[in-house]
DNA sequence: TCTGCGTTATGCAGTTATTCCATAACGGAT
DNA sequence: ATCCGTTATGGAATAACTGCATAACGCAGA
């Protein structure tokens, strides 16, 4: 039996943000690629790619800078306001597990 | 822009319990009836059966005693084991979307 | 005895959401 | 020109969910 908590921002009642959006950020910012961030956070592609649209959607600025082609394929780097908004949802979400898992081992336990 | 959260138990990787199993226990302790109960909350009585048959498989222990046919065409009450987890459960809960909300605001706004 | 009633119990079809496969476009490097 | 690894999408396949339809049950009252 495990505890299990998420967070999400919501705009229009539809997700936007989120702790899988959030790594696949971060994974980008690291990486430089789209491709190679989803690898590395086990989604496909695909996936990552219609998170990117509806969270730019939903948003309505720009996260993600995009260039295809070129010397290696190409490559994507997240804009300052998507590291901006970033900082804040991690700002937020920080210390929310930890206080969950304490309440779930003070009552379960 | 709003933040939401979820909590919820998971047994072997599946949701166990939640905010709305949480409210169709209590709305079945309160009216006796899974199908009042249902209408309560305002899902299907088919949800609800769904709901409660896979709480009990994954939990290993009876949830609500139910009756078909009789005088009011039967009726369900929910067991001790039920009352209790759900006591639990709902202290868990408790206070956690206040923070979520407060930290949301400190960071956000 | 038997018909009606409101409940629990479930199969199954329809719908919606999600995931994944296939393929195009791009542009520098060789 | 061709190759390569990337971004960009449509659309098929799959899974999850919802809700409709219907059976079974047993007491009450005619």
């Amino acid at each position: 039996m495990k505890i299990k908590s998420k967070l999400w921002i919501e705009v229009d009642g539809k997700p936007v943000f989120g702790r899988g959006r959030r790594f696949l950020l971060e994974a980008i910012d690291k990486y430089g690629s789209i491709n190679q961030a989803a690898k590395e956070i086990n989604i496909s592609y695909r996936k990552a790619w219609g998170y990117i649209k509806a969270m730019e959607e939903r948003l309505g600025f720009k996260l993600i800078e995009r260039q295809t082609g070129g010397r290696n394929g190409g490559g994507a780097i997240i804009t300052d306001d998507a590291r901006a908004f970033l900082k804040k949802y991690e700002l937020l979400e920080k210390g929310i597990q930890e206080l969950v898992d304490e309440r779930f081992r003070d009552t379960f336990r």
